[in-house]
DNA sequence: TGACAATTACTGCTTAGGCAATATAATACA
DNA sequence: TGTATTATATTGCCTAAGCAGTAATTGTCA
């Protein structure tokens, strides 16, 4: 019987993992603590870590609602309203597209712009909170390990 | 005018930071891959991800709603509910405590540490979906950088 | 002891995301 | 051309988390 030649890529034994101090587990709780301390920077804004991450988007290329979705795995239905608001906070505007009716272009207002570059700094300070102790290497590190996990699809 | 020498800290530089590639944008997306791994591994359980991480603490020592509180950063009201429906589910069980009366001590039925392993393998079948390609010394590695996060309070 | 504070669990209210259904517009293609 | 399929955005409904307020119990300490 001819054998196909499988990986080996069983990083966790099924039998022997520790739920408590896997991977998954542990992201999840960095995650928590990254969001934490950035709601904190981001407070006197008055804008929330998910709103930002909306801003940062949209900033950065993106510039329709399905774009938003894609880009950062979220349900069309709540990115209608996730605009919503930040339009009643008149840092997002909606322009139907003349070339696509169906598309709604989004842009940062002025306003929005104008914050911007402090949302970043504070997202910036709250990151480096987290790093305390870590060297440019090690941080440049993670981020690697971090990119392959997200690369397996 | 003496200086107090300020440790060297600022891993990103907040005029210069992409906040499309930092670390926090990073764990988000991470976390969401590994939580979409996590529910279709545990689909036919009929267990969330999220209810998933309730059993673990449970079954490794946790014995109160605070206690679980605490060990997940998760609302006490939200905690009463989520107990709801894992004792719905016949896999947790209420017990009010002799000792302190305000407390309600939890634990897995039979029910629930009959299932229990088989969640664990699934749990370590997703991770390991996730990590692909590493070896067990990066995955190893991973887990120490996150931890350092983690600790950093 | 007795008054006050802290802890634990719970409930109502609000906010917000996921899913399904819908309307509109664009695209494919027979 | 016309019809079916796909894409985009929106809305309603359901679920679930956070926050504030409450009741019961325990701890503190003057």
């Amino acid at each position: 019987m001819t054998e196909i030649a499988e990986p080996k890529t069983e990083i966790y034994d099924p039998k022997t993992f520790d739920p408590k101090t896997g991977i998954g587990g542990l992201v999840a709780r960095v995650r928590v603590k990254l969001f934490e301390a950035l709601d904190e920077e981001l407070a006197p804004f008055d804008i929330t870590a998910a709103q930002y991450v909306i801003l940062v988007n949209l900033a950065t290329g993106v510039d329709s609602a399905s774009g938003l979705c894609k880009g950062v795995s979220y349900d069309p239905g709540a990115m209608t309203r996730m605009i919503d608001r930040l339009e009643r906070k008149g840092l997002v505007r909606r322009v139907r597209s003349p070339e696509d009716r169906r598309v709604v272009n989004l842009a940062l207002t002025e306003e929005g712009k104008a914050v911007y570059p402090k949302l970043v700094a504070s997202a910036a300070a709250a990151t480096n909170r987290r790093l305390r102790g870590f060297t440019k290497a090690e941080a440049q590190q993670l981020e690697r390990l971090l990119q392959r996990m997200l690369a397996n699809d």
